[in-house]
RNA sequence: CGCGGGGUGGAGAAGUCUGGCAUCUCGCUUGGCUCAUAACCAAGAGAUCGUGGGUUCAAAUCCCACCCCCGCAA
């Protein structure tokens, strides 16, 4: 029935995206019978060790399905305004575009802009709402289909699903799970929505709470910290910016820690040590707690177990990381 | 030409500047000690030192070219 109904109205829709982990929203919106007429992406831009100029993975992914792309260097010129508004679009799906949406956009389609927040909105609002999770201890996670007004992720709702959040996730494990619920849940949305069966909710703006923007100092290493804490910060913001700290004036990045919160010892904070009992496993002191660096990576080098480091760098133990 | 580090037995490192016997911490094999062990002791195997060329009596080390890995930056 919905099928018939669906081919019958033929949306128009268009996509918006950059990174990587919006082309499964693409490949879901056309897998299900949801193809965009057309998809925005940001300007190729340099990247990688060799700077050299590379389409986003939004735009390979449209290419591949012959979707054509656009890539606005800004989304206000009027040209652009103009060439999406002769687009038709019913609809426009925004899943982690990059940059705001001007209200002379927002304002074109019909049924408006819909967007994929992974977060259960009112909460962690913002650019990192993955990690804000984490970093806070959050039990519970979710996604929202929501659409998008001229305040950032202020705009009523769709849909809400969420899901557990395990005491050791990980920014890329919750990840996979946001993906993995997101896809169909804004599928199965969308279609609701351009049958006019769902009913937008406001946000409760009085619980809203906000992410940051992480930049790269973000992930530098305060060991006044709890060890509690660096774990969390580990789990968030690997791989990027990561984490990271300074031994010997070389820069190392802890890839994977846990914390013992109960595990007390005589040494300076950020001292690197082992105990005698368990001798393949690296320590360092915190605020409170120790922290047990199971995968870490000196600069210039790969990354290495801790069984590996400790073989190798004799001379790094016992020193104390800034 | 964005800046920089690296490639050495199975793993991780030192040695390279200043050319001269292949080193260290592990792992592995065998034997010993032990009620026992991830502990300890002893012996042993295992390497064309990333690739190709050059210099030299002699190259992991110096020179030239190439391949691969990584940190920063974006």
């Amino acid at each position: 029935m919905i099928e018939l109904q669906m081919s019958k109205i033929a949306p128009r829709i268009i996509f918006m995206g950059t990174p990587e982990y919006a082309v499964p929203y693409l490949e879901g919106l056309i897998a299900s019978g949801l193809k965009p007429e057309a998809v925005i992406s940001q300007p190729d831009r340099p990247v990688g060790r060799k700077q050299t100029i590379e389409p986003t993975p939004v735009k390979m992914a449209a290419l591949k399905y012959g979707i054509p792309v656009l890539q606005p260097e800004n989304l206000r010129d009027h040209e652009w305004i103009e060439k999406i508004h002769s687009l038709k679009p019913d609809v426009i799906v925004v899943v982690a575009f990059g940059q705001i949406i001007p209200k002379s956009l927002l304002a074109i389609p019909p049924r408006g802009c819909v967007n994929v927040h992974p977060s259960l909105l009112p909460y962690h609002r913002g650019p990192s709402p993955l990690q804000e999770a984490i970093l806070r201890g959050d039990t519970n996670g979710g996604v929202t289909i929501m659409l998008m007004d001229e305040k950032v992720d202020h705009g009523p709702l769709l849909h809400q699903a969420s899901f557990p959040i395990d005491a050791n996730e990980t920014y890329e494990t919750l990840r996979e799970k946001t993906t993995s619920c997101g896809v169909p849940l804004l599928t199965a949305t969308l279609r609701d929505w351009l049958v006019e069966k769902i009913t937008p909710q406001m946000q409760d703006d009085d619980e809203a709470t906000f992410s940051r923007l992480l930049t790269r100092d973000s992930g530098k290493i305060s060991w006044e910290l709890s060890s509690d804490d660096i774990e969390r910060s580990v789990r968030a913001l690997n791989p990027w910016p990561g984490t990271w700290t300074t031994c010997k004036d070389k820069r190392v990045k802890i890839l994977e820690a846990y914390s013992i919160p109960t595990m007390i010892s005589d040494h300076e904070r950020g001292t690197l040590f082992q105990t005698t009992d368990k001798q393949n496993q690296l320590f360092i002191a915190c605020g409170i707690g120790t922290l047990s660096i199971s995968r870490l990576q000196l600069e210039g080098k790969k990354v290495l177990s801790a069984k590996d480091f400790i073989a190798g760098h004799q001379g790094l133990i016992g020193s104390t990381c800034v």
